[in-house]
DNA sequence: CATGTCATGTAAGGTGTTACATGATTTC
DNA sequence: GAAATCATGTAACACCTTACATGACATG
């Protein structure tokens, strides 16, 4: 069995969830997915196109009226297999996350300290934003997928995403108090 | 002026702390920005020939006696000015964190209940090592640097680190619990 | 005598974004 | 009439890691 990156099985995920095509995909992504996972088109489309040469997918084109055409993609069972078998892999290592404020925060002595003390209230409002989101994107699983069963893991993940970003704005706070 | 990424300023910055090689700027890396910059090798070399180019930084070559020689890099006014117009730009945005164990997780209806906790667990335990490499780290710039005056901010950075692996540390254990 | 440290560098390949191209329909 | 939504796709380029190549000295 080929291996495929991370994203390739991201995508394999998101067709169990009911979108077909790769406009379907790339929106779960930005609504759901992506304070953990952002893809852009041009990594969809041709990725859709290596699953479907792999068999791990099938494509039907529909036509709507009204609509463009569509390509649907369904998951083979060659395809199921693989996302199964992805699931199971242990995770090797956890990437470092790269900041571009604690990459000039460190640099912070040759910076006026009223400049500093300015992006670090701009970061902490970026994070209160990132907040919001999180519990709009909340209530919208709460509402919209009730009874879905994945909805239970999707809030598992945002919770993540709501306590590691407060522990970010509680971090600013007591920075620019500290400085 | 011309444009350079995040890392070609990260090296640049780097070589006002003292560090003069590419084998010393990695050093510090690896040892005190690593939890939110890393890069190799492949990228120091050519970066640092790249700037000596744009004449950003100076090169001198230093002979050593029962030790490979050593190219060391010294800032220019121009490289000064280049870093310091950096420091001031607003931060764009924050990239997104890609996180395979929320990727997982997201998926977690296709996976067995006791392989999601084993790997919840699995990654409780990087974290718990994280946070000790912190506290070395921390340990490490309060011995080492006690009088440098980039302590402080390296310190900013590490709390940054503490406090958000904290958090997520706690988000393992309500999961486990909560699955 | 093997491993670790010090030290510099390149080539190949993977991964990803941005910008562009195309075009119909619906909503304000 | 403009903008948003729906929909697919490619080419160019940016960025980065891994693996390899080289080699001396020090430490256990």
């Amino acid at each position: 069995m080929e291996k495929y990156n991370n994203t390739t099985y991201a995508i394999l995920g998101i067709l169990t969830t009911g979108c077909k095509s790769g406009y379907d995909i790339k929106q779960l992504m930005d609504r759901s997915l992506s304070h953990f996972w952002k893809i852009s088109y041009g990594q969809i489309y041709p990725t859709l196109k290596q699953l479907t040469e792999s068999e791990l997918v099938t494509v039907t084109t529909t036509t709507q009226d009204g609509k463009p055409d569509r390509k649907e993609y369904d998951l083979t069972s060659k395809g199921m297999e693989a996302l199964e078998k992805w699931l199971l892999q242990p995770i090797e290592q956890t990437p470092v996350e790269r900041n571009e404020v604690l990459l000039k925060l460190f640099f912070g002595r040759h910076q006026p300290t009223d400049k500093t003390l300015a992006q670090l209230e701009d970061y902490k409002q970026k994070l209160v934003e990132r907040l919001q989101t999180y519990t709009s994107i909340e209530q919208a699983i709460r509402t919209n997928h009730e009874t879905d069963p994945d909805a239970q893991y999707w809030l598992f993940t945002l919770d993540y995403g709501k306590r590691t970003t407060a522990a970010a704005i509680d971090w600013c706070n007591a920075t620019i108090k500290a400085i």
